[in-house]
Parts: structure tokens; C-alpha cells; sequence
DNA sequence: GAAAAAGGTTGTGCCAGAGCAAATTCACGC
DNA sequence: GCGTGAATTTGCTCTGGCACAACCTTTTTC
């Protein structure tokens, strides 16, 4: 990551834009100050690293804009993504485990504005500001309950149901409505969809084409539309799945 | 859970057995004692569900003996294993993730000896005793991190590297020495691999048995030793994994 | 505006590993 | 010491989905 962390400053970084943010929502305005005085805002092209795995976790983030896309690299080169997180939550929290490395890689999934603060900042937050740790945890608990969840699509469910959920998870979290039906708010390929279901991007490939002759989906280079999630649910949650 | 969760006293409970474990071992014997006066201790055989996926999570738990298995089902039936917990840890914790309601099931995988306290507790502990907090975020981020690996695994790896990853790590956390090599201190079926390696128990007993014969590990029902770690290490992280 | 690169589609062969079935072995209670 | 049910082994069959490959389309670059 190149080091001019400096202040680019937006047109106006106010207090309200924090206020309606969870983790901040039960400050005063006194105290989104104090916490903007340490602030630096950074504006990331999509596909930059915003942190790496295994790096010294110095700092603490939050998406203020854009989407971000957590991913892990195995020893032999493949990409995994863990999820996608949205604007307005935390991210980099490595202090909130107990860590003090990133347990994996960050990498804007569209273009995105990035407030973070030094981790060295964290115990303070922690302790001095209402609300700001239960919230966090919960974010945590969300994250760690969707990673539970993708452990069990995969060790039960066929590929087809895991696309299915990954897609109906993506228009759920980021989906923005359109002309004719939800889109994926950023922009995704058919390999970055087969890094999230553990498959290959033909495989992929070929269910977006079927889904799309049956008219469940239709979609463009980078882009994706889903007409029809209830049929997308049934194909997800399958009749019998004869399993382990 | 049946609930006469009263004290069936132990031989003695007394804070020398709490001093050592990192959630307590900044505390006083004065904080201990008082920790022990709200504490529930019992004993649950093999096999106990010690409390169940979306319960309402009223006791957070201390693992004092024996092993806890993770489980989570399916709305088929399909039994997923997330992890297993050795002695010294604390469990059902849903708190520390901002949930009212506990994750997963817990099962003991031998007889096991339990700890408890009502959830209401656990905001004292967090703020009154001098690390707990952070000894129990270490926690937490040690599990995530073991999911994750999981995820990982299982999006990348061949179904023998899988089993034999998963042999690896039940040797490494709850491995117990003895005369021709380690062996798993609980009881474990085929079955069960298979469960926490998204496999059939079939493909389990014909790996073990491939394994035998080479003489990696040796077992009887229900115990398995391994004899050559090493071995088992080369077959789990191997040469190309020509992949996705 | 031509060339290159990135992303997407589709056909074919193949095999790891699941499903099924049956036999065998083991542990434990009586 | 015997009977029973659970755990394990093993042979056979079958198939989902991956590897490989060729080609097409859109975007980016210079």
C-alpha cells in the first residue's frame, strides 16, 4: 500500500456523516469531533489492496463509501473470498480479535472512500465511546455467523444451491434495484463469483447462462441482475439434497 | 438442557484451578473466590448436548475437562463439525459476538467438566477483571481463524488433504503422547472426519486404511493414533494442487 | 481505430469421490 | 461367553463438475 495516508480531504467530513453509523450513532457531537480530529480519509480505485494478510495490523478502517471484498490467498496462488462488506461498517479490526496482523487481505471492490484511524487509538474508542464496542461485536458476529454459514453451503449443498445463495446473498447485502429487478452494486465477474463457491468460473459460466434462458437473471459484462429471486430461493434451498 | 445445573460439588473447587487458565490468570485469589461463588460446575457424559443452535444464550460456559464438539445442522438433518474445544477454554460465549442467541450446538465428545455462569455476568467480567476481555477476544480470533482456514481448505483442497489437515490439527490441540505416536484424546468415528471434512465416512475408512497399511497412523474403533506425523503432513500440503 | 487484454461462452472427455450394498469386526451389557 | 448394535471395511457403479480447449465479445490502450 503506498504510504501518503494523508489527508485528501473530502469537500466537507462532518459530523453527521458519522452519526447515523452504528458504531457512533450514541455519540455526541463533541465526540465525532474528537474522533474526527484523528481521522484520515482515503480515496481507493477499485481493485486496490487496502491491507494485506499477515501484515502488522496498524490501523482500523471504515468504509464510508464503495465496497470492500475480503480475500485470502493459499500458499499456491488461489483466491478465496471470505465476503464483501458494504459501506458503513468497520473493517481491518484486527484488535477485536485479539490479533495484531490482518488475518486476510482487503481489496476495494469499486471505488471507495476510506476513513481509518492508528490501531493504537482502538482501546480508547473501546472504552471512552458508548456503544462503539457492542456494536462492533456484533459486526463481528454477523461476519463470523455468514463465514459459519458458507462452511456449511459448502461442506452439504451442490454447486448450483451455492451460487444461488452467494447471489442471493450479494443482492440482499448490496443489492440496488433497478428497471428490471436487483443488481449487484459493483461491479463482479463469473470467476469472482466462483471464488466465493468454491468452484471454477465455467461452472459458473454455464448456470448464469441457464438461469438466464429461464429468466431468473440477466446480466452484462461485470454486472448482474437478478429478475427473479424467488426463483433463485427455490433453486437454493433444494427439495431433498440426498447428502453426507 | 435439563435444569438441575446445581452444584454437584466437585472433590474441591477451589481458585488454584482457575488461576492457571488465561481468561483468569490476571486475577486475584480475591476475584477468583469471587467468581467461583457464582459458578454452576457439572458434569455431563459423552455425547451431552450441552446446549443447543439458536437457544437463548443465558450461561456462558469453562470448558474444565474433557472436549466439546461443535456442531451445527443442517435443515436436512446433515451434521456439519466446526471445531472442537479442548479443557481451559470458554464456550457458548455468544455474548462476546453481540448475539443473544448461541451460534451452534455444543456437544461434549468425552465426559466433560463444565463451568457456567448466567450471561448476565458476563458484562462484569468484561469490565471488572483485568484481561478476561482480552484473553476471551484471543479466543474468539483463534476460532475465526480456524474457520476460516476451513473455508479455505475446503475451497481448495483435495478431499486427502482435507482429512489429513483436519488429523493434523485434532493432533495438535488434543493430541495425547503415547507409545507409538499421538494419539486423539476423545473418541472419534469415521463418521465424525468425515462431518469436519465435508467427505463420506466411506472415503474416511478407505483413506485410514491407505494410511495404515503405509503405516502414517494405526487405530481401533473409535481411537486414532498417528504414528507419523510428518508423513501425514507431506500428504497435507502437497506438491501442485493444480486447482481452480 | 487497430491491437491487445480481459472477460465470457461452450463443447468434450475424464476421474475423484459419492452412492449403494454387503460383509466383517469390535465393544459392551447381560 | 454370547448376542446385539454400532463402527468399519471394501467392492462396484455412476456422475457432477473440473480440466482442457477453442472461440467470441467487450473494454482498454496507445
Amino acid at each position: 500500500m503506498s504510504e501518503n495516508t494523508l489527508k485528501k480531504i473530502l469537500p466537507k467530513l462532518d459530523t453527521s456523516l458519522l452519526a447515523k453509523l452504528p458504531p457512533f450513532s450514541r455519540l455526541s457531537n463533541e465526540q465525532i469531533r474528537e474522533i474526527l480530529n484523528h481521522v484520515s480519509v482515503r480515496r481507493h480505485p477499485e481493485g486496490t489492496h487496502v491491507f494485506d494478510e499477515a501484515e502488522a495490523a496498524e490501523r482500523f478502517f471504515m468504509l464510508l463509501d464503495g465496497y470492500i471484498r475480503v480475500v485470502r490467498i493459499t500458499p499456491t496462488g488461489e483466491q478465496v473470498i471470505s465476503l464483501h462488506i458494504p459501506s458503513g461498517q468497520l473493517f481491518g479490526i484486527a484488535r477485536a480479535l485479539g490479533r495484531d496482523t490482518y488475518p486476510a487481505t482487503a481489496i476495494t471492490a469499486s471505488e471507495s472512500i476510506v476513513l481509518s484511524w492508528p490501531t493504537s487509538l482502538w482501546d480508547t474508542f473501546t472504552e471512552k465511546y458508548e456503544g462503539f464496542a457492542t456494536e462492533t461485536y456484533k459486526t463481528v458476529g454477523r461476519r463470523v455467523g455468514e463465514v459459519n454459514m458458507r462452511v456449511m453451503e459448502m461442506a452439504t449443498q451442490q454447486v448450483e444451491q451455492r451460487v444461488a445463495n452467494a447471489l442471493l446473498r450479494l443482492i440482499n447485502q448490496t443489492g440496488r434495484p433497478v428497471e428490471d429487478g436487483i443488481e449487484v452494486d459493483f461491479p463482479i465477474t463469473r470467476q469472482d463469483l466462483s471464488e466465493m463457491t468454491a468452484t471454477t468460473l465455467h461452472t459458473v459460466s454455464r448456470l448464469m447462462s441457464k438461469w438466464e434462458k429461464q429468466g431468473l437473471v440477466s446480466s452484462r459484462r461485470k454486472r448482474i441482475i437478478v429478475s427473479d429471486p424467488h426463483g433463485l430461493v427455490v433453486l437454493a434451498h433444494p427439495k431433498d439434497n440426498h447428502a453426507h
